[in-house]
RNA sequence: GCACCCGUAGCUCAGCUGGAUAGAGCGUUGCCCUCCGAAGGCAAAGGCCACAGGUUCGAAUCCUGUCGGGUGCGCCA
């Protein structure tokens, strides 16, 4: 790898790295260290520096000396290259590096020569990642519950593939259940409606949305009345499958107006029908991981329908779980969970990992499906396949400052489309991603819209408007951005350089956590700090970006802004919102 | 009863998988601007990182316990 192409923080730890193979060639340090917590990072204060690394602290122990003997002789190692221009040590020892305004302007013309590829890197090392979100049973439209795990998995999707995986993106259909036969029976009713039949409420139990009613004529339109007055059993698959149909149609056109588009949908029902299901019972039995057991009734709840059955249980237990779970009900289908490990299983057959994204309400469910993954993906001994299970938490909904009631059961609740079309998607988009997710959020149509400082989805915009109209402002007087006289760039400017250069280690941080939201964090610090550059002018003209008696500088200026713009593009790429030229 | 998540400035939240004097926005206070380089700017005050122990060179971060909030807990999905 060249250095021309490596970002300077990368450069920098590839320094450190060199340094530490001298000291071991020359003795001062025993072969074989792990270096895995050697550490390149920007220091808290920048007064410290340009970057610091932690390596002479965490090499002491091992190495048999302590920080500040090692991080004495690293500190020679390390003035020897050109980019570092000074090394010290500090508090513990800390080796605090300061670079030259070359290395820093180097990283410049490397962001526009990378351009869209600004960020990316080959980390992951081309190994395939499963990222499994959304996963909605299809029984109706998107609605705001199932948003913010659908940004946060697409999301997080492309942040992997920026970070060098291939990545497989999956929507599990649950399409096998009792609540898909609700469905059918919910679209039966609408079926006879459409016939011209008076079917009053729709009755307790059954889905009685509106969005059912053209899949009632559809069905029809196809069948016109012969399962008007069948009995359930003729029509009970047919329909099951249309609906189901309809739905995903339905899904589909939900989830791309967030601009989400999955590579799979995988069928449970066909996973059942396959075998597959029964093929990982019975591996599981022949290593005595399934048997046929009684559950205890669980605690902390009155039940008087309690009876206690002999079912296939799972041996959850032996992977921590709190008790073994059931993989069939007593009347023979499978559950919900004796599918699911064998689903996982199959997807763990064309990838390297396995992420889900998972609503937190499905939180009591993560133990057992990681311990069937455990024991599949080890069949032969071999280390278990990675498996991640990303939980959202609950997001909740205000309009001016007062919850919105949503209800499942009345068909009342907030679709998500409805949401997209009031607000946008890049809003609904950048709102769910300015939280970790494991936090809890509130939503509120009102400041998710509001233009001002205050709300991070504009004020990232704003940062690359205001690049976009002085570029444009600077093409209408004559002048282009150039990196011929870079050298003009002062501290304020350099300073810039140095915050946006820390966006691969951003996305490289934000992949390995997989955490798209500090995407979204480091765009607002970056606005921020542009912004604030930015406001330097009002005051003193010769700090704009245009300087009209000085082309040179403008040049200059003008391609820091035009890189700028660039990484805050390719940030908001990641993240699945539009970068807009003009508010 | 049990499991999981959370608890950081008055409020809403960050804190780069253990690093240096814990950060940002809102709000408050004090100045400045009212300029389309617009949808304000600068600065200050504000903290026992829920609490108590522990692990080590070093803890908001890891472990144990307590308290408080949330989400769940059946052969549902």
């Amino acid at each position: 790898m060249t250095d021309r192409n490596t970002p300077l923080f990368a450069q920098v730890a590839n320094v450190i790295d060199a340094a530490l193979d001298a000291l071991t060639a020359a003795g001062t340090l025993p072969a074989g260290l792990p270096r895995g917590a050697v550490t390149c990072e920007p220091p808290r204060d920048a007064s410290h520096g340009d970057m610091a690394t932690n390596a002479a602290m965490v090499l002491a122990k091992p190495a048999g000396t302590n920080p500040r003997a090692l991080a004495t002789a690293l500190v020679e190692e390390l003035v020897k290259d050109s980019r570092v221009t000074a090394a010290e040590i500090a508090g513990p020892g800390f080796i605090n590096l300061r670079l030259s305004p070359a290395a820093w302007l180097g990283e410049l013309a490397l962001i526009a020569r990378a351009a869209g590829d600004y960020g990316r890197s080959a980390m992951g090392g081309g190994t395939t990642v499963n990222v499994e979100y959304v996963s909605a049973n299809p029984t109706g439209p998107m609605h705001m519950g199932h948003c913010r795990g659908a940004v946060v998995g697409d999301a997080l999707a492309a942040l992997l593939e920026a970070a060098g995986h291939k990545v497989i993106r999956e929507y599990y259909v649950n399409d096998a259940g009792a609540q898909v036969d609700v469905l059918a029976r919910s679209a039966h009713v609408r079926y006879r409606e459409a016939l011209g039949e008076a079917v009053g409420e729709i009755p307790e139990g059954l889905y009685p949305g509106d969005y059912l009613v053209p899949v009632g004529k559809a069905l029809a339109a196809e069948f016109g009345d012969k399962y008007a007055k069948a009995p359930e059993a003729d029509w009970l698959i047919l329909f099951r499958e249309k609906a189901v149909a309809a739905m995903l149609v339905m899904i589909r056109e939900d989830l791309a107006l967030l601009g989400i588009h999955h590579d799979l949908f995988s069928s449970e029902a066909e996973l059942q029908a396959s075998g597959k299901v029964d093929a990982a019972e019975a591996w599981l039995r022949a290593h005595d991981l399934v048997y046929d057991g009684i559950l205890e009734a669980p605690k902390g709840k009155t039940l008087d329908d309690w009876e206690p059955v002999e079912l296939p249980l799972f041996r959850s237990t032996k992977f921590g779980d709190d008790q073994d779970r059931p993989i069939k009900k007593s009347n023979g289908a499978w559950t919900y969970f004796g599918a699911d490990l064998a689903y996982h299983f199959q997807k763990a057959q064309s990838a390297d990992a396995l992420v889900d994204i998972w609503g937190a309400d499905h939180a009591g469910t993560v133990k057992r499906i990681k311990a069937a993954v455990a024991a599949l993906t080890s069949a032969d001994g071999g280390t278990a396949k990675p498996f991640e299970v990303k939980l959202v938490q609950m997001v909740q909904l205000l309009r001016d400052g007062e919850p919105v009631k949503m209800s499942k059961r009345s068909g009342n609740f907030v679709t998500l489309a409805d949401v997209v079309q009031e607000v946008g998607k890049d809003v609904v988009r950048f709102t769910m991603l300015t939280r970790k997710p494991d936090a809890q959020m509130d939503f509120d149509f009102a400041k998710v819209v509001e233009a001002s400082k205050d709300n991070p989805v504009f004020y990232v915009q704003y940062c690359h408007a205001r690049v976009c109209s002085t570029l444009r402002k600077a093409a209408a007087e004559g002048f282009a951005p150039a990196d011929t006289d870079l050298a003009l760039l002062g501290d304020e400017e350099q300073a810039l350089i140095k915050l946006a250069a820390q966006f691969p280690r951003v996305v490289e941080g934000a992949a390995i956590a997989r955490e798209p939201h500090r995407v979204a964090f480091f765009l607002h610090d970056l606005a921020a700090a542009f912004h604030a550059y930015w406001n330097v002018g009002n005051d003193r003209p010769e700090k704009r970006f245009i300087v009209a008696q000085d082309s040179a500088l403008t040049a200059a200026r003008l391609f820091l802004a035009q890189q700028i713009g660039q990484v805050v593009r390719n940030g908001l790429a990641l993240l699945g919102v539009e970068a807009a030229e003009e508010l």
